[in-house]
DNA sequence: TATGAATGAGCATTCATTCAT
DNA sequence: GATGAATGAATGCTCATTCAT
């Protein structure tokens, strides 16, 4: 309005990522219904029209979030499970311990991002129930993806690879609920150490 | 001309409980932000006008909702704890026998209402970052009750009631967020009944 | 809804007198486009519903307060004047000492129903520039009435009766405006009394 | 299909006030509770949002209005009276010609703004008796504002200097209020001098 | 690159009015 | 006479998106 912002230039992949950043917050706070562009380039300290020069819409800025996720995600745990079976010389295989140690790992990285699990499994409770969200296809995919990739980690050391992949799976996410509508009250890793301990008994 | 819709007079119990029936299903697939008044109104073929008469405003709505569904569960699980104790003679205590039954009695209850349980996750996860949810104060709370209730029950037969109480919930809402993802694809109360006999193991 | 209001079975024309009472204050406070039908027949203790049984429409109860307006004024004004002439013998004339007392009355009349003078004010207001609004004729034609009324009675005396005619009726108008804008701080009475004099010398 | 509007574009100095402008006719017209957003946005041949865009709701708009009004009023009455003492050499004290100067001033500005005048004494009205109108406090502290600039400019001339600010004051409104409701039939400048000298004498 | 004025569609809510009971 | 469920048309406001600068 009458506001005379200053014109804050700045490189493009930096404001890209200051935005997707935000974004990340944002989303897990309120979810792809209830946030709002305007809100979000306030928090950037640009306008909507610069905000949506990097993504042409709400929902390109949500496919790009969700592709930014995937992709850290792919790095961090495969970049580990690759060094593994390369160390053990074990072709597509993890050893036992390698796949508690993954298991270890998932932890960790979940308890170091809050905002991004909070995002993940907002966005996941929304596009559940309704095929037109954005998000759908996504998690429909990935959800798939991951349990097949727990089940062929754990095939080699049990029978019931696929039940077994269902549980710690279910207990991943549902532990990080209880977390962070708690608060983040208690040792997340702690937590699921244990559980891991349990299941794979 | 579209028109021409007929007036519909109705019993306003009957209204109100179909109103509340439609809500649960449409606020499961679409989440408090995502649903609208105009198109659950549609669904119930009465006007949004007709709809804000039995309730007075979207989070009017909400939380009939949510009080319906509080109403319904601590109906059905308080029903079958006291009905036990009563018969077993103990006092503010289940035998552990009754405890794993219980525990299977909500196993079986999930089931059979998926729409309800997707209500219930969709709003606990769009609710869970944003203190200004109306449903906000809801789910802490609840959070609260259901732990400290489930630990209640395990402290007379294990040290670690309270991370047990908190592996079984997790569990529970883990294995349905799957299990509707999956669109329901496999069999909950086995699955979960397999967990319960691991977790307590 | 669910109230269960109580059914108030009542003489029709102690009711209509209820609601017109009711609603001449209703439309002082809120002016005709900003009272609504649901909360006059609120503070009425009926359903809007009632309300418009005895009065057709918001429009028509407008029309029956504007007009029950009309004729306590007649009644109260004209029976002075008319039983003024008729004692002095004179016809469709008033001395001047009546004029001055009917003056006099006319501040009586006015402080003693403050409501009643915020309604017209108000309404006059309202309608003023707008020649849609249900009161416009109304007024307009009060106007033009109440001046020439004035005018006539002050003619035997004065050569510039229709001038002092507009002052004097400007003079009540602001006057009560301001006593009503005061809260009713200072008195009406004595005020007007002493404007009436300065004007008449 | 009637659509085809033009994307207007427009210097936002130039457009707030077309905005105020028109909003201060409309206002006038209809009251606070009389006038839609929408219409006054079609007056301006904008759409509603961008109407909003520059008044972030129908409130500010009115204040912004209220706002505008009693800056100009300040300006105008002040300058003139600051002149005059300044000229005179008198301090905080206007000589007795200037005080007659000064309402015959009042009465020309007065007659020179028809649509401001009635904006005033519409909203005056309609905040009256609703201790809740967006304008009532504006008008509640204008009213003693303006009675106490009047008393203290007549303070050194007579002894009944609140009363006399009364009648003046009260004779104004009283006389706008016809000659408005009069479709300005009669001649306001020499009506009000006339009734300035008699009041004076 | 970024701004910010403007659009158009949509949303929750209000309200006068109707009408079967 | 009176109730209250239901309608339909507004109304203020929000928001994703466009676009000239």
């Amino acid at each position: 309005m009458v506001k005379a912002r200053v014109r804050d230039r700045r490189d493009p992949a930096e404001r890209r990522a200051q935005i997707l950043d935000e974004a990340i917050r944002f989303l897990g706070e309120r979810g792809y219904h209830g946030f709002t562009i305007q809100e979000l380039a306030g928090r950037c300290n640009i306008t909507n029209g610069a905000l949506l020069y990097y993504f042409r819409s709400k929902e390109g800025l949500l496919v790009a979030v969700l592709e930014e996720y995937a992709r850290s995600e792919f790095v961090d745990l495969k970049t580990f499970a690759l060094e593994r079976m390369r160390r053990e010389g074990t072709e597509g295989q993890l050893s036992f311990a390698a796949v508690v140690e993954f298991m270890h790992l998932i932890g960790v990285r979940t308890a170091s991002q809050p905002e991004i699990e909070r995002l993940c499994l907002v966005l996941q409770a929304e596009a559940m129930g309704d095929p037109t969200h954005p998000a759908s296809a996504f998690f429909r995919d990935r959800e798939k993806m991951v349990t097949e990739g727990f089940a062929m980690m754990l095939r080699p050391y049990r029978d019931d690879a696929v039940e077994l992949a269902r549980e710690l799976l279910a207990m991943v996410e549902g532990l990080t609920l209880r977390w962070l509508q708690a608060e983040q009250a208690f040792d997340f890793v702690a937590a699921w150490d244990r559980a891991v301990r349990k299941l794979l008994a």
